[in-house]
DNA sequence: GCCAACGTTGGC
DNA sequence: GCCAACGTTGGC
């Protein structure tokens, strides 16, 4: 069993909008990256845990507890040419871009970026590091049980 | 809206 | 296979 935090824009899902949707589940659509695909793709089990993280937003922070509910397979928004994240490159016989499923756990207090900032023992989370972008990195299950501790 | 950091693209 | 140019991310 691995822990992650994943990013999510919450105009586009926020942890709310998950808690909304039909069992509580949503395709995590709309990865571009290599590393982030590699991770989901060839990684990623049912019932790792996931931190889940607003990002691109007023309060920017982790917002709330989920867990992969679902093997990686194709992203369907890379074959829809109305899609803002419609690849060309890739085809039905050859999809390019893998997601896993996410389901809530439970929506938690939101811990700011700042508030995890201030801790010295989470000073190797992925996301504190400069120049960080991927939206998808693996946390230490140390950093995780820490973390799980103040929420 | 700024801008540092980083990933991707494409000409050579 | 190098690397400059360009696009994107995401906190501030």
């Amino acid at each position: 069993m691995r822990y992650w935090l994943m990013k999510s824009e919450p105009s586009d899902v926020s942890i709310d909008d998950l808690g909304a949707l039909p069992d509580q589940t949503v395709p995590w659509y709309g990865v571009r990256n290599y590393q982030a695909r590699n991770f989901m793709r060839d990684q990623m089990k049912a019932g790792d845990a996931v931190l889940f993280y607003h990002s691109s937003c007023a309060e920017p922070g982790i917002a709330g507890l989920a867990q992969v509910a679902s093997p990686a397979y194709p992203d369907d928004t890379q074959f829809d040419s109305k899609s803002k994240y419609f690849d060309p490159k890739a085809t039905q016989a050859s999809p390019r871009w893998f997601h896993v499923d996410v389901k809530l756990v439970r929506k938690t207090r939101l811990m700011s970026i700042k508030e995890l900032r201030s801790h010295p023992e989470l000073a190797n989370l992925r996301i504190l590091q400069k120049g960080n972008r991927l939206s998808i990195t693996p946390v230490d299950p140390a950093d995780y049980a820490f973390i799980l501790s103040k929420l």
